[in-house]
DNA sequence: ATCCCGAGGG
DNA sequence: CCCTCTGGAT
């Protein structure tokens, strides 16, 4: 089987960007914030965690916690107890009273937008920089997170492993333009019809264009 | 490469 | 029971 073509498999990738787009334009991000640094909050609380669990537990936490001088003055211990049902939460715990340390002391309080700036901060890693980055607006970027590593690879849009190859390779693929939208395509996508463990190939709308249409996951 | 880690679904 | 969830630090 001959290498698709570079130009043919950009068309391919902007064809399921433009389906997925057609069949659910509601796609966004679903986590629960107003601000910054709920954002940059939620996002870390994410992290091998759904969605819909980090918003159950932020509405206590944003009430409590509203600055980064608030999470810098309390404990571990005390952030636990909002977090006791988030996975990872002890590590999570941790990091967010680091984080409100370093937000004060490198950033006077304030959430940069820079997602290297970003991804220097205690708990947040390139994947986390790169979504606070593009919904606050500070640059364009394609974050690879469980969804689009999985999409990418069943896709074909990608054989890398390593999520930065990975988003090297979208960011290649498709026009920067439609990076965001593209970005919260693929998730929405991944949730609601090509999940982990049973993909919905039966009512997926870019099944005739998915190498891997029908073949149950497993491995690869 | 390993650890962290509760909750929901199959 | 096992797998997965918008990962990051060591």
């Amino acid at each position: 089987m001959a290498a698709e073509r570079v130009e043919e498999r950009k068309a391919r990738a902007l064809e399921v960007i433009r389906r997925i787009d057609a069949a659910m334009p509601e796609a966004k991000i679903e986590l629960d914030f107003t601000t910054p640094l709920e954002l940059l909050v939620a996002v870390l609380l994410s992290a091998q965690t759904t969605d819909k669990r980090v918003n159950l537990v932020t509405p206590a936490l944003f009430r409590d916690f509203r600055t980064a001088q608030d999470y810098a003055d309390t404990t571990p211990q005390v952030l636990e107890g909002y977090l006791k049902s988030v996975g990872l939460f002890r590590n999570k715990s941790k990091a967010l009273v680091k984080l409100g340390k370093a937000l004060l002391e490198r950033h006077h309080g304030q959430v940069p937008t820079a997602r290297a700036a970003l991804a220097e901060l205690p708990g947040v890693g390139n994947k986390t920089a790169g979504v606070v980055t593009i919904h606050l607006d500070g640059e364009r970027a394609f974050p690879v997170d469980t969804h689009i590593l999985r999409l990418s690879k069943r896709l074909g849009f990608s054989r890398h492993e390593d999520p930065d190859d990975v988003e090297a390779d979208l960011r290649r693929l498709l026009p920067e333009a439609r990076w965001f939208k593209a970005h919260q395509l693929i998730i929405w996508h991944g949730r609601r019809v090509c999940d982990a463990r049973s993909p919905a190939c039966h009512r997926c709308v870019v099944a005739d264009l998915c190498p891997r249409r029908g073949v149950p996951p497993r491995k690869r």
